[in-house]
DNA sequence: TCTAACATGTTAGTGGCTAACTCGAAGGGA
DNA sequence: TCCCTTCGAGTTAGCCACTAACATGTTAGA
């Protein structure tokens, strides 16, 4: 009936897992599956214009499945595995680096790696985010995984003399100034260059806070 | 048959408001009680096991009634009347104190005024959004309106030299340091005075990027 | 071949939220 | 005083995200 669902029968060609895991290659089939039609429906349609039955359908499925694979609608356009990735540069930054530096030469370096592949795909979901509040929502969520995330990755080498709270400020600090320059990326079309925006974000923090106050800011 | 239903028969009373607009007086009182018996159900009963049907059952209304009022469940729970407040207080800072600043020290001002009176309400608020995954993913739409809300008070004076996304950047990151403050003080049950831990946010902000060490930065 | 594990489907809900329509009361002018 | 507009509120019906309970077929391993 559904032709990929062939156990091995000749086992050799493309399937990177050996025996008993090419359920999990399965899994992953149907799971992209599910999310680049949830992708292409909502751009095409809309996010709030796509049902989950229109979705499951598209992908031969019924709406159980989907929920099986996304706990939430919003999900199926929000996911992706950045994650792990971030968390290895981290690791992979000097110890005495200041953290917040850390992060931001780890989101740089990543976003390097990932630019010329992945940049058109990258722009099409933060636009469809940014001009969607159901998903500008879900993004909360998201960001206090990142921040979590962040957190536990900083935390071995600047956790123990500063403060809990410090910490948090600086990680979501440091998050607000990423998601910024995505945002003003995604709103001006991807006219800029995301990095040198990343790279503006995180000057303008600086800037801001290592301005010595007295003088005057000569007005235009 | 509901007693709070009657024209201004003696007129002279409680309502400051003459003629026309005693309908806005019970509006406004439909609107408070509404929001009260959510709150407290909410309290009692956790956010997602109470329905709208009885918060709008206990208020004497339907459920058609309460969306009259709120747009969403959530926003029986997040709405506040702090904003107005804030972007008046912003316009009060001198004009050549830095932007981030002015965002500080109105908000340490404004919640002065308000802490002795309104601590346990909002600390019970706060409580309950961080205890509900719902109520967290609410609160991502409120940073947006309050950022758009500081921006534009701000931008008067700030908006000139630097640019947009620079402005963006410092407001994001100085209401990450307020959430963050807020947050810490909700898990850990307001031990600490609320405003001295955004003192603490901001003082750690402003510690982690006056750090100077230029060292390298490291290409590749 | 028997059985446990597992992916998927079916069905029947709950509840947030909306739309179309109606009702009734307030208010203003004739 | 009567009419007529306005507006808050109710009723009803429905859509859709999401869940729970149960059934079914298929693979994995003994």
């Amino acid at each position: 009936m559904n032709p990929q669902n062939e156990p091995p029968v000749s086992g050799t060609d493309t399937s990177r897992a050996a025996g008993t895991d090419w359920r999990r290659a399965k899994r992953e089939r149907t799971r992209r599956l599910l999310q680049q039609n949830a992708m292409r429906l909502f751009l095409e349609k809309g996010f709030d214009a796509t049902t989950v039955e229109e979705i499951a359908a598209a992908s031969g499925v019924s709406h159980m499945t989907f929920f099986r694979y996304f706990p939430t609608k919003e999900d199926a356009a929000l996911e992706d595995d950045y994650d792990p990735m971030i968390a290895d540069l981290i690791a992979e930054r000097p110890a005495e680096e200041p953290a917040i530096d850390k992060i931001r030469h780890a989101l740089t370096h990543g976003l390097n790696q990932l630019y010329d592949s992945e940049r058109d795909v990258l722009l099409a979901r933060m636009r469809l985010v940014y001009r969607t509040p159901a998903l500008r929502a879900g993004t909360g969520q998201r960001r206090d995984a990142d921040q979590r995330l962040l957190i536990a990755a900083l935390a071995p080498t600047a956790g123990g003399s500063r403060g809990e709270l410090h910490l948090r400020v600086v990680v979501a600090a440091a998050l607000a100034a990423v998601t910024e320059a995505i945002r003003y990326w995604a709103e001006s079309n991807g006219a800029d260059d995301l990095r040198h925006l990343i790279d503006e974000a995180f000057d303008a923090l600086r800037a801001e806070l290592t301005y010595d106050e007295p003088a005057d800011r000569p007005s235009d």
